[in-house]
This record gives C-alpha cells, structure tokens and sequence, in this order.
DNA sequence: CGTTTTTGACCGGCGC
DNA sequence: GCGCCGGTCAAAAACG
C-alpha cells in the first residue's frame, strides 16, 4: 500500500505543487472511465505500464495489427491497488522467491519485465496480475544537462550493470531503486555521445514505497508526463489545431527508449518496441546546472510525420512560459533531508546540483501539469498516433498520478 | 564486515 | 537457424 503522507510535504510549493498535481488527476479520472482510483485519491502508485497487452505475444492472443498493440499499450496511470508489490515488483518478487524458495516451481507464466524473469517463475499470485503488468511499462525519458555521474533524483539507486550500446560510446548504467527491497522502479543512465553534459535518464516503472521528498520533485514529474501519455490518449483530435498556435514543441513518440540518445533529438524510426517512451527535454538551449527547462519534448515513431518536431510553430525549441522561467533557478525546496546515495562519486557542489536538479524537475512538473496548450500537443500526437480511438482501448486503471509518482 | 560497484557471462527477443 | 543486441545476473573486487 502506498500511501502519502501529507505531514511529509516539506514546504507550500510542494504543497502547491501537489495541489497542481491532484487537479491534473481529477481532470484524467473524470476523462476516463476508471473508477476505483477515484475512490482514494491519495493513495498514489503511479503505474506507468500499459494494459491489455501481454508482455509476452506468446501468451497473448497475437495480434497481427500493431496499431492495436500500440492503442492497448498505452495506459498509463496510477494504481492504487493495495496489492501493489504482487504487480510491480515481479521481477524483484522472482528474485526473493528465488531466495527463499525452490525457484522455478512451473515456469508457466511469464509476466514478469525482463527477459530473465520470463525464465523463473512468478509466483502464484500472477494469476491475478492485471494484464497491465504484463506488458512492457511505458517510460519516462528526462534529458538534462548534468554534470555528475546520474541525476540526483531523490531517490537511492544501486547500479547492477553497465552496458556499452550500440551507436553510443557512452556506457549505459542500470540502477535499481533501493529505498525499498523490492520496489521495481529501475533506471538507465547514459550520456549524450554529442554532448557530454546531458545526461539521459530513463525510469521504469512505479516505486512501491513512498517516495522521499527529495525525490518526489523527479517522481510526480515523471508520473505527470507518462500520465500525459495516458490522459492524451481520450483527447480529441481536434486538439491538433491547437498545435500550431502553442508555445511548446512537442512531438510524441512511441520507439524504443534506446535510440533517444542518439544524434538526431526527433527521429522517425520504425520500431516494434511498445514501450511507450515519453521524453522530458531539459537540456534543449538551457544553461548548465541552473538549466531552464528548454523544452518538452517527446517523440514518436509512430505518429504522423507531421508531429514529428518540425510541423507546430516555428518548429523552434519553444520558449517557456513567463512562470516557467521565473521559477527557472532554484527555489525554495527544502534541502533534502536525506540525499541517499546517489553518487557517491562525485558532486563537487553537490548542494548547487541538488536545488538546480529539485527545481527543474519541478518546474518541468508544472509545465506538464498546468498548461493545456501542452497537454493538448501530447493529446493530440497520441490522438493521432492511436488512430483515434481512445476510450475504448481498455483503460483499466487509469488516470491518476500522484505525488509518488514513479 | 556489510554494502556497493564492476564486469564478464548469460539469456531471450528480434531481424535477417 | 543464426547472430546481434539489450538487459540482467552474479561473483569478485572495491569501498567505507
């Protein structure tokens, strides 16, 4: 069970924040026809995996369209089932059955996340895993320009490896979040081949646990963008219109998360990926450390080419709105009562990263939560990625982010 | 000595 | 079927 304390909000923006946060939740329940998050709204477990879908096509009825796959793959949301562990932490569940069980016990199913985890046995509980664990979770992507080893998210993460991927000099690192034993969120952190200083950073999946303050900055963030994803996809179309005259430049995407970090910031790409990526662009023409967040950004291989970065507006990085870049420098977060660990090997001026890092993520949250041009491009980019027909593609838990966030 | 990081091996998915 | 690739595991090393 994942509950938020309100006694633990640090300080009246956060407050502020939050409330940004509950509205924007009110807006996606009542836009969806989930029901059962309404009930508890404070309970908060963002899930950001999609439903209906199979992570595994063996096991799923196949489809031979993958435009179904890609409209039942995009729900995102909260879950605010108390049997959140049994959904989220599967793979970390195999693990801890594999320590204190005979392991592989009848590999029959296979709805755990990694590929490794179909290879050991979920336990029995799997039978009443939603379909939504089943799939592949949609991620959050956040570019910024960082000059330590990972952002400081709030959060503590281990690494447990490191890979040299194809196409990018730069090791990509894995990390874990280990604030609880077996939370599932998981991040990879690779460095921008062109540009050194940015730093990209992906997570998936939904932390278990509360969320320490210090990382609820980075956690509702990246919940409110894969809600956006989520939200979105009931939007009319006829938002498009809009795209035009909006101050964002946004493009959303649906690729494998992997080849974001390559040279080419929108790139229309064919995947069979199903992850559904949203990309936060924070590094797009923002200064260092103190970066304003230069833009949203999320792209789509699989949307109209006409969304695709270059079709809305000037087709220019868009200039924040006046409050965005008011709130640009750090502001008043409360220091982080406990910094984990989040690397250990560097941060010089780690305090100066840490306000920098707290309010980028937070301005970036408000610039997803609270600006309908925004949500109107994200609409309308999976509006048309989806083909339009939203509703109707099994939304079970959807709807709902709250302050934890992922 | 417990925890974290490193790193080679392993596995499954996917494209050819 | 084969090879490539991404992701994870797990033993060893490093660290505090």
């Amino acid at each position: 069970m994942l509950k938020l304390v309100e006694k633990d909000l640090p300080h009246p923006l956060q407050m502020r924040f939050f409330d940004i946060l509950q509205q924007e939740a009110q807006e996606i329940s009542s836009s969806n026809s989930s029901n059962e998050e309404a009930e508890e709204p404070q309970l908060v477990s963002l899930c950001l995996g999609s439903s209906q879908r199979t992570h595994d096509k063996k096991e799923t009825s196949e489809s031979d369209d993958p435009t179904q796959d890609i409209k039942t793959s995009l729900t995102l949301g909260l879950d605010l089932k108390s049997e959140f562990p049994s959904k989220l932490a599967l793979d970390h569940r195999r693990k801890i059955q594999l320590e204190s069980e005979a392991p592989d016990e009848e590999g029959g199913r296979e709805t755990c996340l990694s590929s490794k985890t179909r290879k050991t046995t979920c336990d029995g509980e799997d039978n009443e895993v939603p379909q939504q664990e089943q799939v592949k979770r949609a991620r959050v992507c956040v570019r910024a320009r960082c000059d330590t080893a990972t952002m400081n998210d709030g959060c503590q993460w281990r690494k447990y490896g490191q890979k040299i991927s194809k196409g990018n000099p730069c090791p990509r690192a894995y990390y874990r979040c280990t604030v609880a034993p077996a939370c599932p969120v998981r991040k990879q952190v690779q460095r921008c081949p062109e540009d050194m200083s940015i730093l990209t950073t992906t997570y998936e999946g939904t932390h278990n646990h509360p969320v320490p303050i210090s990382a609820r900055a980075m956690a509702s963030t990246t919940s409110a963008a894969a809600s956006m994803l989520l939200s979105s996809s009931s939007t009319s179309t006829s938002d498009q219109s809009r795209l035009s005259g909006s101050t964002f430049h946004a493009a959303l995407s649906f690729r494998p998360y992997d080849s974001y970090s390559r040279s080419r910031p929108i790139l229309l790409q064919p995947s069979s990926a199903l992850n559904p990526t949203i990309t936060l662009d924070l590094a797009h023409d923002a200064p260092s450390s103190t970066s304003t967040m230069g833009h949203f950004k999320s792209k789509s291989n699989l949307g109209p080419a006409s969304l695709l970065g270059h079709d809305y507006g000037s087709g220019r990085p868009m200039l924040l709105p006046g409050y965005v870049r008011a709130q640009a420098g750090p502001i008043g977060l409360e220091k982080q009562p406990q910094r984990g660990q989040m690397n250990p090997s560097t941060a010089v001026d780690k305090d100066q990263q840490i306000y920098s890092q707290q309010s980028l993520t937070e301005t970036l949250t408000k610039v997803l939560t609270s600006d309908p041009s925004f949500r109107s491009i994200v609409a309308a980019a999976i509006s048309s990625m989806v083909g339009g027909d939203k509703a109707s593609t099994g939304q079970g838990e959807t709807g709902k982010f709250g302050p934890a966030g992922l």
